[in-house]
Formats: structure tokens, C-alpha cells, sequence
RNA sequence: GCGGGAGUAACUCAGUUGGUAGAGUGUCUGCCUUCCAAGCAGAAUGUCGCCGGUUCGAGUCCGGUCUCCCGCUCCA
């Protein structure tokens, strides 16, 4: 049974997960803030990942299934950088993406994505009338079989030619040429001709290109101006490659040599949806992995099964979760392969899957392009990209970013293999896949609706709950007793000494507290308290000494 | 950005042809003392998304705007 979305939102509203950003003014899209449970979700997130990737890594031997021992340190790095990393890395060119609307079906594309054939006729038998682009059909590629062209639209071309060539002499022979909508206006423009090309869905009127900037535009300096722009940064990865040589330099570690950051980033999607799924402003977790070249295919396949079950490890059923492997012709041009970690969450449709984290075999893409400058792929191979005057577009640092091996006496720049975490996709794959509906009985044995978070220990943001069974005799003193024990042992425990013991526990439930311990009249005679499991419901009775060793215990797993 | 739907108490929603707002749940306070929500009693809470217009009077009609949901588009 597919869960409901709005009863999992409502639920985070109503219990302080998540609200909407700024809502007493109406709210902001794309914005969304935690409260007071969903902050301590979200830092469990974080602290697990971090604990999970660095805190409790040990770089003397090869972990469970890894290639070789590595290192795993942090950094944490500003959210505006020296503009130049965005010019370099790509995203100042590719996140200013020009945008084509349909006047007519409002259809919006990209307009990279449009395809125009263009038919450009000749006379064989007169070399003096020259060639002609005479008629144009745009078209948008299929990606099934690369032949997005319809039978109707080559049609309409072929008619194009006949009609040309009805009073001429000679017959017209015609050649299709195919090409993106920017380089068809940029020829038109060059050879001063008028075809005009229409939307390849309804045939309408397609509006000029117009820019659409991804990244969030700031100025530095209370004076500044736009010579003064930088950016918010789009992702926390370039923060890490910036500092490579630093970290190398200065902490003694070598290669292979994870380097890990946790932070806000910035996007300014044209669509945010989907609750938090799609957020302009948004927190990663990312790993730059260095090693050697020729060792990146293996860390990718460690890298990528490694992540896929940190999600299990932390609850999310297999089957709702897939690695999906890029297609050849999905990966960005610098990735030598790409996978996804992508959960089943209940607002996209059956079989569909959104994403949560990638794992990008990036090769040395990045640290070349901060040395030499902004790189694009021709035939295969990534060479700077230069502009009219044969000088770099976007001119690197000039730092020499390579890797002296001491032990081989090799030098090389280091392959990077990046799993890229969304730290808000994670909490909400976790939300979602927490929620559940059960059945458990009343007072009076009545099956009812019972609604509970299936939070794992590590995640759930309140690890315990103490109750005295009754308001008297002495229970709520010694419960209190107990939840300051284990509120000094660091455990986040919450106290409710209200309305019935039954009520008390599907409070708990709502918010997916694991454990509740009740104090009651044998507590008073024999020491002892019962430990309720938030999932079997079963109890179990310990000695009241023993509650934080036994909750601590149990959160080590 | 387009098309469709929606916005009323913390949550879910009702609100008749325009006549100055209700229910259930939750929360809080007592009582009860009972191990899985619905025993009893009581209380608080809304400028009906926002702005403007029509009207003697607008939650209700009109215009604009913001936000959410669905579809399209987008998602290096």
C-alpha cells in the first residue's frame, strides 16, 4: 500500500519536523525550515554520515570490502568562493542555461535541446544557383532511437523541396542538415536569412532564447557593484578541490584520501517540488575520494555498493531503494560513470524513483580544470576550452594540482571518485520510510489506527521516554529520577507524566521515539521498569539501575 | 513559466441564495489511577492566505498576488 504524502507532511507540521519557510508571510517556495524534532533529525543525519565516513574510519587497515586503506578527513568552506571556481568548474557557463518558450502552448525546452533540420537545396546541373536553406522542422531528439525526426515533418520538407525547385530548369537535390536551436539562429543570423523555426510540439512560435541562471547572484561589499558579483555556491564539492593541495600539505595523510564537507548549497530551480525533494537552498554531504588513476575503477565499485547500504544500514527497506547506473549518454561530459542511490518516495509514481545521492567517477577533471582552466570534451578528450583569441575561456589557477607518490616516485594528478549526498533527501527518504500505519489495541482490546515513526535508534531525534505509570505514590519522582540519569548520559529523553499511559505511548509513536520505560508499582517494591519497544510493543522489565547501560547498549546496536 | 485543483483554529475539514464563523482531533487545567489514544469536567485558540474592489454588509461575488497539490516543462 503506497503511503500518503500530505498525511506525512501534515504529520511533520504537526509535530514539528518541517515547516514551511517564512509562512506567517505566505511562505517561500522553495524554502523550508526543520523544527524542533526535524533539527534533531536532520543533525542525527549528519553526525551519523559523519561519524558513519569519518569519526569512525580506521586508516591503518582496509575496511570491510575496500580496495586498500585510505584516509577520510574533513573540511567545512565558504559558501561564496572567488568567482573564477564557478567559471572553471562549468557552472557559470552550463547553470546560465538559455531558455526557448512556445508563444502559443507555452511549452518551455532548452534551447540546446531543440533540434532543427534544416534542408539546404542545390542544383547539380547549376553550379551558379548556389545552395539554399529553404525550409526548416524542429524537433526534439528521441532518446530511444535517436531519429526524432517524424515521418510527417520529413514530409513537409521533402514537399519544401519540390515546391522550390517547380520553376527552375533543373532539379533541386536537397541535403538535411541537423542542428541545436542556438547554432541554427546563429547561422541564420551569419547568412542573413529568416527561416524561422517553431515548437517542435505544436508548430507555435518559439520566443528568443533567454538566459536562466541557476546560481544565486550576490555582490561583495557594502559598495559593490556588478563587477562585484559572486555567487552562492551550487555545490560544496569545489570548496573541497580548491583546498586538495592544502589538506595534502598540511595533515599528514596520503592518497587514497577521502575529503568530506557538509553544507548548504544553492540552486535556483525552476520547479521546486515535492515538499523538501526539490529546495533551492539545500545541504550536501560530499566525499572527494583521490586515488590513483589506475586504481579509480575500483574505488567506484567500493564507493558505490558502500553507500547503497548505508541507507539499509539505517533502515530503508532494499526494495525501496535502487543504484541506478548512468546511461552513456546521461553522464555529464567529465564522468567516466555515474550511479544513483534513488528512493521509491511516495510522491513520485510507481517504479519511479527519486535521487538521494550520486556517485560520480569524475577522473581528474576537476583538479585539471583548476590548474589549467575550464575544460570540454572534444572526441573524447578533455582539452581547455578556448575562446575567439585561442586563449583559455576561463584560465585555471596555474597551481600545480598533481600528486607526488613517495613511495613509487610518482607524480600524477589523482582520480576523484564523489558520492554526493543530499542531507535533505536523506531526512525525508528517512521521514518517509519511517511512517507507517499499524493496528494495536485500545484499553479495551479494540484493534485501532496507530500511527508511528519506524525511525531508526541512530536517526530518531528522541531515543527514550520515562513515565510514571501513575501521578502518585511516589512514580513520577523516581521516573524523573530516571530520565535525568539518562539525560546526563547524553541521551535525548523526553518526561510526560500526562493523560493515560496508552495516550502517552502513541505520543511517542507520532515522533518515533524507540523506547519508552514505564515506572510503576513494582519499580517501588522491586526496582525494576518495564522498557517498552515502540515496534513489537513487547516490554521487558530491568532493574531501574541498569536503564541508561541498557538504552545506551541498544543504541550501539 | 503554462493548464487544472486548493488555501477557514496546531491538524483534518464543514460553512446553505452574500447577514460579522463551527465540528472532530490535538493542546492545556482539574478529577480518575488504569500498561497501549476515544472515562468525566472545564479552558484557550481564528483580522476565514494576503491586497484591493463591488455592497448597508464579503469566508461566500470580482480583480490582483502569494503558497501548496496534480499535469506539462525543467531537474549541469
Amino acid at each position: 500500500m503506497p503511503k500518503d504524502m500530505d498525511k506525512i507532511v501534515a504529520l511533520c507540521k504537526r509535530r514539528g519536523f518541517i515547516f514551511q519557510d517564512s509562512e506567517i508571510y505566505g511562505g517561500l517556495n522553495g524554502f523550508w525550515d526543520y523544527g524542533p524534532l526535524g533539527t534533531d533529525l536532520k543533525r542525527n543525519v549528519r553526525n551519523v554520515w559523519w561519524e558513519d565516513m569519518i569519526g569512525r574510519h580506521d586508516p591503518l587497515d582496509p575496511p570491510e570490502n575496500a580496495p586498500a586503506s585510505f584516509h577520510m578527513v574533513g573540511v567545512e568552506t565558504t559558501i561564496i568562493m572567488h568567482p573564477q571556481v564557478w567559471k572553471v568548474s562549468g557552472h557559470y557557463d552550463l547553470f546560465v542555461d538559455k531558455m526557448v518558450d512556445c508563444k502559443e502552448c507555452k511549452a518551455r525546452f532548452r534551447a540546446d535541446h531543440v533540434n532543427v533540420a534544416v534542408l539546404v537545396a542545390n542544383f547539380p546541373d547549376d553550379p551558379s544557383a548556389g545552395k539554399q536553406a529553404i525550409a526548416c522542422e524542429s524537433f526534439m531528439p528521441d532518446a530511444a532511437t535517436g531519429m526524432g525526426l517524424s515521418n510527417s515533418k520529413a514530409k513537409k520538407l521533402d514537399q519544401a523541396l519540390l515546391a522550390f525547385g517547380k520553376d527552375k530548369s533543373s532539379k533541386p537535390v536537397g541535403d538535411v542538415v541537423v542542428m541545436s536551436y542556438l547554432d541554427f539562429l546563429v547561422r541564420q543570423e551569419a547568412e542573413g536569412q529568416n527561416l524561422k523555426a517553431s515548437c517542435p510540439t505544436c508548430g507555435g512560435e518559439l520566443t528568443t532564447p533567454r538566459d536562466f541562471n541557476l546560481m544565486f547572484k550576490t555582490i561583495i561589499g557594502a559598495l559593490g557593484t556588478e563587477e562585484d558579483a559572486a555567487y552562492l555556491r551550487p555545490e560544496t564539492a569545489q570548496g573541497i578541490f580548491v583546498n586538495f593541495k592544502n589538506v595534502c600539505d598540511s595533515s599528514r595523510v596520503k592518497l587514497p584520501l577521502g575529503i568530506c564537507q557538509v553544507g548548504k548549497s544553492f540552486r535556483n530551480e525552476i520547479t521546486p517540488r515535492n515538499f523538501t525533494f526539490r529546495s533551492r537552498e539545500f545541504e550536501q554531504m560530499e566525499i572527494e575520494f583521490f586515488c590513483h588513476p589506475s586504481e579509480s575503477p575500483k574505488w567506484y565499485d567500493y564507493w558505490r555498493a558502500r553507500r547503497y547500504q548505508w541507507y539499509q544500514d539505517l533502515g530503508i527497506a532494499k526494495e525501496n531503494l535502487i543504484l541506478r547506473e548512468h546511461h552513456k549518454d546521461e553522464l555529464a561530459h567529465y564522468s567516466c560513470g555515474t550511479a544513483d542511490i534513488e528512493y521509491a518516495f511516495p510522491f513520485m509514481s510507481a517504479g519511479e524513483y527519486g535521487e538521494l545521492e550520486g556517485v560520480a567517477h569524475r577522473g581528474d577533471f576537476d583538479l585539471r580544470s583548476h590548474m589549467e582552466g575550464k575544460l570540454k570534451n572534444e572526441n573524447g578528450e578533455l582539452v581547455v576550452e578556448l575562446d575567439a583569441k585561442g586563449q583559455p575561456r576561463h584560465r585555471g589557477s596555474g597551481k600545480d594540482l598533481s600528486y607526488f607518490d613517495d613511495s613509487t616516485r610518482e607524480r600524477f594528478i589523482p582520480h576523484v571518485i564523489e558520492p554526493s549526498a543530499g542531507a535533505d533527501r536523506a531526512t525525508l527518504a528517512f521521514i518517509c520510510e519511517a511512517y507507517a500505519e499499524d493496528e494495536a489495541p485500545d484499553d479495551k482490546g479494540n484493534m485501532q489506527v496507530r500511527t508511528l515513526m519506524r525511525f531508526h535508534p541512530r536517526l530518531a531525534p528522541v531515543k527514550a521516554a520515562v513515565f510514571p505509570l501513575v501521578k502518585k505514590d511516589g512514580q513520577p519522582e523516581k521516573a524523573k529520577e530516571i530520565y535525568r540519569a539518562l539525560k546526563n548520559a547524553g541521551i535525548a529523553v523526553q518526561y510526560d507524566e500526562q493523560a493515560a499511559i496508552g495516550k502517552r505511548y502513541r505520543r511517542q509513536d507520532e515522533i518515533g521515539t524507540p523506547w519508552c520505560i514505564t515506572v510503576d508499582p513494582e519499580t517501588m517494591s522491586e526496582g525494576t521498569v518495564t522498557i517498552r519497544d515502540r515496534d513489537s510493543l513487547e516490554q521487558v522489565r530491568i532493574p531501574a539501575g541498569e536503564v541508561v547501560d541498557e538504552i545506551s547498549r541498544r543504541l550501539r546496536g
